[in-house]
DNA sequence: AAGATTTTTGCAATAATGTTGCAAGTTTTA
DNA sequence: TAAAACTTGCAACATTATTGCAAAAATCTT
């Protein structure tokens, strides 16, 4: 079984504390993750600049990929299919619960094509649906 | 034909300065608007806590919806259709060009339905697509 | 395994962004 | 037109994000 610094290696990183740290805390969640609940994460004493750079490294590298969020907020999840450095394939939906604020990739839900107009050409697409989780349902 | 001041006294706001002058902007611009475009904009010339205080009016008017973006801020772009206070009707598909980085409203592209897991009950969904737009096109 | 090289980290400083209370100014109401 | 209601701008503050650089850690080389 791959574990952290095995992600790392594959993907030319080096493995260190912090990257160990916060590639752990996305193995160890459900959810999505933002930039401040790691750094609220009290296991988690590193610099705040240590995480944006993890963050982004993470994502060029593609072993997270970034959720959207309409909150000055971006999200972070853990690329579940084999993403390419700078070439994501994270085309599952996202679903918000209104409820309990987490954030699931639903892997199995493909983002449907749409038929765009006349003239606009694709390349990535991004969906986000909010609602009542399975956990949350009355 | 509907101007500024009409769209305002519908939605139950006064008629300021400020609020005629942003939206405006909107009525002017093809795409849609960041909370820095407006404050960039020479025309307006109003204190940033005006501009973010009249935008959370529209948007809580329903004249205005947000654009979910993955670079932590927030689009925010005209309802063409008839959104309730409170309840919006945006569900048509924004995409967002690589190129020059307008983002279109596709008022005519719906976003699609999508079955989600057994116990996820849906309220709302966006979608972003990015790519190529039409002005930019080889 | 030890030193050289490369990469990463943390600090400090700075910038950008977002929020709140309140007095003064405007708009609307009556 | 005066009173009431609402909006604005200022000031202060809080949060979030970025950059350069020296110290520390990880990797490479032999």
């Amino acid at each position: 079984m791959e574990n952290h610094s095995d992600i790392l290696k594959r993907n030319g990183l080096s493995v260190t504390e912090s990257r160990k740290k916060i590639l752990e805390l996305f193995l160890d969640s459900e959810g999505a993750l933002a930039h401040a609940d790691i750094e609220k994460n009290t296991d988690v004493a590193f610099d705040r600049v240590t995480v944006y750079r993890t963050l982004q490294t993470f994502v060029d590298k593609g072993i997270i990929h970034q959720i959207p969020t309409t909150d000055n907020s971006i999200l972070y999840a853990l690329c579940k299919h084999n993403c390419q450095q700078g070439h994501h394939h994270d085309n599952h939906v996202h679903f918000i619960c209104n409820s309990c604020d987490k954030t699931f990739c639903l892997d199995d839900v493909t983002v449907p094509d749409v038929k765009l107009p006349e003239g606009f050409t694709p390349a990535q697409a991004a969906m986000v649906v909010t609602g009542v989780c399975i956990d949350c349902k009355g």
